[in-house]
RNA sequence: GGGGGCGUAGCUCAGUUGGUUAGAGUGUCGGCCUGUCACGCCGAAGGUCGCGGGUUCGAGCCCCGUCGCUCCCGCCA
């Protein structure tokens, strides 16, 4: 017989009654019934009963064990009665009858308990984070991470990609987030840094002719962390492809998302082959994001024009940009879901406020400018005139009301919010928060679903209000979608036209989460140094800092693009969690600590001498 | 860097307008119990109320500061 087992915790039917076999896992629980005391032993496959009684040999050794010791048991199969039988278990039919048992690992008192479903802090999760994941959530969720991945690498490679690894160690880039450093030892003064993404790397391959590849990739960017970004490190499907257009890209892309969500929906709604393609100002238009939540049916409408009309007295919102956010059927919400919107813009978004009416059919007595509500009787026989009501609605004419409904797609019983900003992004961005808000309040947003969409046409440059200059708005590396000759002629006269400059560069949205970003790239070396220049970057520097890239593009590149999509998230959304941390084995806290391990930590002063580094502790605060 | 929330027993939490000895569940320890599977019953131990200062006759509660965790803003091509 095997030292340890001879079988699983989760494998023991009825078919193995009468045998005799040997079991090692964890105490799940204990039950002391004095005259017989049942053990769960449990391991990665289940969780099987055994039992003994007080007078048999290994009573002794059985009755001292608690909670997540390790034992190994061996005794006969055997059948429980009708009554004994539990349902909720796979093995619950049978129970092994202990005749020997031996302590493998005893455990200390438990900071935190494995059995149960209760939530506890992260710190304590953190900290002893095996026995977090040896819970079954986590447990479930790590176990799914890694079949989701075994499942995007066997379509990756059915697809023809072909899987490569890239350096950890490599050199900073100027562009981008914030670099991890790592000191050279060898070259004093001189770093490494850890990619932020294999980027430069996959277009080498490209240019090196291996036509499609893919990784797991790791990345790392020191920024700050959020629920759904975690801090410092996380892994991409990072694919590229040569020879291929935009469409080529998602024509790709799209079957192994779908196809993975599929697998693992479990009942849920996976949107349709090929997602829809919404380009960037309309999704900033009609949902205030660039990551819109499509299971939200809320669209919202630019109505800037009607509050500037002159039957609009509405003086707050004149000549700035104004959005409408429909909020279907609320015209029953009691007055309080209005004002708690209203704070919440106030409070959170430190807006002004956001506005509403709230449309009813009323009669509508125009000689004296006044209108009362239908009664029952009038709501059977007429449609009545169409009437607004709320704070704003006396600023307008009732023929702007009718404007405004039909521009928002509203009607009698339906209410229309207002998101306004002299700035035309910051309205948009509060109405998108604003409809993801009254879309949950509402409980319109509809659960159990995955809605993907492809967000398209980003623009090549913003203009950075704060250092008074353009700045590339995504990936330096995109092709702009312009003319060759004219975009190489460029100056800095051209300011508006390069504002306005696409790039064939994407991202893919599901459930209002950023799933990938992507571009066709740019394996123009004169396009690249221009687009450089354009965002501040003499033509030297560019030739310093990316000497690898563009070197390699003078000796013959294809045309090539691809894209990136987050394994963390795609896992996230799969496993229904909203952090991170949940699908991650071994993550660190917000501040970028890992409190299992102790990292970061301080080094001994050998180390840094070898490194050349002497630190400098930052001054405390002056009183 | 900024804002919100939280911090009370090993763990999860309650704790009234500031008022006697800070409670419950769970875990731990002891006792009882032969069919439980969140076993049950009885009992015990377990507290710097995050830390420091202040107000007060009196602070878990109010005020100031600080630390920790978390969510958000900035940041994240």
């Amino acid at each position: 017989m095997h030292a340890y087992r001879t079988h699983t915790c989760g494998q023991l039917r009825k078919e193995q009654v009468g045998s005799r076999v040997r079991l090692s896992g964890w105490v799940n629980r204990r039950r002391d019934h004095g005259g017989l005391l049942f053990l769960d032993l449990r391991d990665h496959y289940g969780v099987t009963q055994c039992v003994i009684e007080p007078g048999d040999a290994a009573f002794a050794v059985a009755d001292r064990a608690r909670a997540e010791w390790v034992v190994t048991v061996t005794g006969p199969v055997v059948a429980r009665t009708a009554e004994t039988i539990n349902k909720e278990l796979p093995t619950g039919e049978v129970e092994l009858r202990i005749e020997e048992i031996s302590v493998q690992g005893v455990a200390q008192d438990l900071p935190m308990p494995v059995f149960g479903e209760l939530d506890y802090p992260e710190e304590i999760r953190l900290k002893y984070r095996v026995l977090d994941l040896r819970r079954d959530r986590l447990h479930k969720n790590i176990t799914l991470r890694s079949k989701v991945i075994q499942s995007i690498r066997r379509r990756m490679i059915e697809q023809g990609f072909t899987e490569f690894q890239t350096p950890i160690l490599t050199a900073s880039s100027p562009e981008g987030a914030r670099d991890f450093l790592v000191p050279s030892r060898l070259h004093p003064g001189q770093f490494y840094a850890l990619p932020q993404a294999p980027q430069q790397f996959k277009q080498l391959i490209m240019v090196a002719g291996f036509d499609r590849y893919f990784q797991i990739a790791p990345c790392f960017r020191d920024e700050d962390a959020r629920a759904d970004r975690s801090p410092g490190e996380f892994y991409q499907l990072d694919l590229e492809m040569s020879f291929v257009t935009q469409d080529d890209v998602f024509a790709a892309v799209e079957p192994v998302l779908h196809g993975v969500f599929e697998e693992f929906a479990n009942g849920r709604e996976v949107s349709g082959l090929q997602f829809p393609r919404i380009p960037y100002d309309e999704s900033l238009l009609k949902y205030g994001s660039d990551k819109p939540d499509l299971r939200n049916p809320i669209v919202i409408a630019d109505v800037s024009d009607i509050f500037a009309r002159d039957d609009v007295a509405f003086k707050a919102f004149k000549g700035r940009t104004v959005r409408a956010i429909p909020a279907p059927a609320a015209a029953s919400q009691p007055r309080s879901f209005f004002d708690k919107l209203n704070d919440w813009a106030r409070n959170e978004m430190s807006a002004p406020g956001l506005g509403y009416i709230v449309f009813e059919r009323g009669i509508l007595n125009e000689s004296k400018g006044a209108i009362r509500p239908l009664t029952e009787s009038e709501k059977i026989e007429t449609p009545g005139e169409f009437i607004g009501k709320g704070p704003i609605a006396k600023f307008l004419s009732p023929d702007a009301a009718r404007a405004l409904a039909a521009k928002a797609g509203v009607g009698p019983g339906d209410a229309l919010f207002f998101a306004a900003d002299a700035k035309s992004d910051r309205a948009a961005t509060l109405a998108g928060q604003a409809r993801l808000r009254i879309g949950r309040e509402l409980s319109l947003t509809r659960e159990g679903k995955f809605e993907f969409c492809w967000i398209v046409d980003f623009p090549m440059y913003e203009w950075n209000e704060d250092e008074k200059r353009i700045d590339f708005s995504h990936n330096p590396f995109s092709m702009p979608n312009f003319d060759r000759e004219k975009f190489l002629a460029l100056t800095d006269e051209d300011k508006d036209t390069i504002l306005g400059i696409k790039a064939f560069q994407y991202d893919i949205v599901c459930n209002g989460v950023e799933l990938s970003s992507g571009a066709i790239r740019n394996h123009d070396p004169d396009v690249m140094l221009k687009a450089f220049e354009i965002a501040g970057y003499e033509r030297e520097e560019t030739e310093t800092k990316f000497a690898g890239m563009l070197n390699a593009f003078r000796y013959g590149a294809p045309p090539h693009g691809g894209t990136a999509p987050g394994i963390d998230r795609i896992v996230m959304l799969i496993a229904g969690e909203e952090n991170l941390r949940e699908v991650t084995m071994f993550p660190m806290n917000q501040q970028a600590q890992d409190l299992m391990m102790n990292a970061p930590s301080e080094v001994s002063a050998k180390q840094l001498r070898e490194l050349h580094i002497r630190v400098v502790m930052p001054e405390k605060k002056a009183e």
